[in-house]
DNA sequence: CTCCAGGGATGAT
DNA sequence: ATCATCCATGGA
């Protein structure tokens, strides 16, 4: 295979594609093989550089992000012991620009979801509806247009795994390729308008959203609270905090990390998820459980 | 505000 | 082989 090399400093490529942002990439040789838009790629790391499928360098190293000026950005972030800890972590992870419509759709399939069964969703949507591409003899498949997801039937949909996000994917692949959501156009909405839009698609809430402006808008303020992140949060930014509604947790999140928000919140999901020790919260929190329940 | 359906993989017993 | 757990949205 023909590989161009190009320069990627502060860059880690594994992290990257495990973060919870994409959720196609897979294990190849000695890199990783996927579809950046409707192209088959491979890429390897090799230190400070990227071996990436021949002529794919320039396309790569805009979807990889390379031009975000990293340094400054995780030096925007407050300095307290969980960010400092995550920042450490996470060194070269960077957000990845996608496609608009993969993200939107992708994230619509995630919902209540964990990462291992959403990657199964994505293969099976690409498999089933994708075109196909070959890197060597490995065949992938480019995610499906929404014109190809909004000509299937509800019931094709299920059986990609996707129970009810079916109906809401339908809806919006229906949406954004029938005139009266362009997403394309969005882009240069405010991020106020933009999230409300958003959030007015089938299927998309706040967190989604987020995820989506954060993702593919590369609006780097975007602050998407999941689950891990809420832990996080609770844990090590309100540790005895009472009440904690959801606003509460979006006005401090907005403020308190600064202008790369999206990017601080990364690092502390990644770190979250990744790095804390493998008896992390589930054990503990059972042993909590089983304590408490003996008094 | 609270409650709850929803689907399928994964981990525990 | 069963059983509990993980999870965001939307509607009651």
């Amino acid at each position: 295979m023909h590989l161009t090399e190009i320069s990627a400093s502060d860059f880690d490529l594994e992290k990257t594609l495990d973060s919870g942002q994409v959720f196609h990439w897979e294990k190849m040789d000695d890199g990783f093989c996927g579809t950046i838009g409707q192209r088959g790629v491979y890429v390897e790391q090799r230190g400070d550089e990227l071996r990436v499928t021949r002529g794919y360098g320039e396309l790569a190293a805009h979807y990889f992000a390379l031009d975000h000026p990293l340094a400054n950005i995780c030096r925007s972030f407050p300095r307290d012991p969980a960010m400092e800890a995550a920042r450490k972590f996470c060194r070269g992870l960077r957000i990845i620009r996608q496609p608009k419509w993969e993200c939107l759709a992708t994230f619509i399939c995630s919902s209540m979801k964990q990462v291992t069964h959403i990657r199964q969703i994505s293969r099976k949507l690409r498999e089933r509806f994708g075109d196909a591409r070959k890197i060597g003899h490995h065949e992938l498949f480019a995610f499906p247009s929404g014109q190809r997801l909004a000509a299937c039937s509800e019931k094709e949909l299920r059986q990609c795994a996707l129970g009810y996000r079916a109906k809401t994917l339908l809806a919006t692949a229906r949406l954004i390729t029938s005139g009266p959501v362009d997403l394309e156009r969005m882009s240069a909405l405010s991020d106020v308008d933009l999230r409300e839009m958003l959030c007015e698609l089938p299927g998309v809430g706040a967190k989604i959203a987020n995820c989506v402006m954060l993702f593919a808008y590369e609006r780097l303020h975007a602050f998407p609270i999941d689950v891990w992140i809420e832990r996080v949060l609770r844990e090590k930014y309100f540790p005895s905090a009472r009440k904690l509604n959801a606003a509460r947790l979006r006005t401090f999140t907005q403020e308190y990390f600064g202008e790369h928000g999206g990017y601080a919140q990364q690092y502390l999901f990644h770190y979250a998820r990744r790095g804390a020790s493998k008896s992390n919260n589930r054990s503990k929190i059972k042993n909590r459980i089983r304590m408490g329940a003996r008094r």
